[in-house]
DNA sequence: AAGTGGCGCAACCGCCTGATT
DNA sequence: AAATCAGGCGGTTGCGCCACT
């Protein structure tokens, strides 16, 4: 079966917003709210405009509560260890990031964060036996998916040999400690706290995630554990970096 | 000053899911 | 129960800007 379009592609504009395509949209919802259906709100506010695309434009863009600007260091926290811990989904991430939106996360996770995090694990190579230096640690969602299946697609996602990807007992003690910042804003109902261990080898790097989290209604808790296990040469070679060891 | 390559971000595409008929 | 639809989501693309040559 095919599904039917949206809209008509042929009578709707495309491409980058108009300021007065803007000031249309903004007023028709403040005026009448969305009305529960995007579909329809363009012809009713006169935009040529498919609804996807106006839905997009509001929540992503148009809204008052939207937070422009870079991320704060906390806020990398929160995008780096939900990312480790359920995979790229970002609304999820966002929703942990007030005024933050999943294109928003999604855009600076690939443009900067993944770069950022990669060149502290060249450093951690360059300095085989250091306990690695990079700190996350911040409230998880409560969404979290006790299977591996998101990990393991974080763990692909970054480029880490799928096949290495063993879930398992960590290998080390190198605890990272959770920014106090960021434990007094775990305000969550059911927040887990994540500590990684990091443990370096002359060759390969271990991340272990452990993920403790208490959401019963006995107020029990259960703990997850995962270890990335991955070959830094073929990492370092996916991303582009120069091996600064050889 | 012009050309070029990289980066960042807004927007689109297509699939999935849940609600409704 | 099946079909249909709209909303939501993640992946990808395209374009403008900027730094560098």
């Amino acid at each position: 079966m095919v599904r039917a379009p949206c809209c008509d592609k042929a009578n709707v504009k495309r491409g980058p917003w108009s300021p007065e395509e803007d000031a249309t949209l903004v007023n028709y919802i403040n005026k009448h709210g969305t009305g529960g259906n995007w579909i329809a709100l363009p012809r009713k506010a006169g935009l040529k405009r498919c609804g996807k695309s106006c839905r997009l434009r509001w929540l992503n863009y148009l809204r008052p509560d939207i937070k422009h600007g870079g991320f704060t260091e906390e806020e990398d926290h929160v995008i780096c260890t939900l990312f480790f811990t359920i995979g790229s989904r970002w609304s999820v991430i966002a929703s942990r990031l007030p005024g933050r939106t999943d294109n928003d996360v999604k855009n600076y996770w690939n443009t900067k964060l993944k770069k950022k995090l990669m060149k502290q694990l060249v450093s951690l190579k360059t300095v085989p036996e250091s306990n690695f230096d990079y700190q996350v640690c911040a409230q998880n969602s409560a969404s979290i998916d006790p299977e591996t299946k998101n990990r393991e697609y974080a763990a692909n996602s970054m480029g880490f040999p799928k096949q290495n990807f063993n879930p398992g007992i960590p290998t080390s003690n190198s605890s990272l400690l959770c920014p106090p910042s960021l434990t007094e804003v775990s305000d969550f109902s059911h927040v887990p706290s994540s500590t990684p261990e990091v443990s370096s080898h002359s060759d390969s790097c271990s991340v272990v995630m452990k993920s403790e989290y208490s959401g019963s209604a006995n107020g029990s808790s259960e703990q997850d554990q995962v270890l990335l296990d991955f070959d830094f040469d073929s990492m370092l070679n996916d991303f582009g970096f120069q091996d600064q060891s050889s």
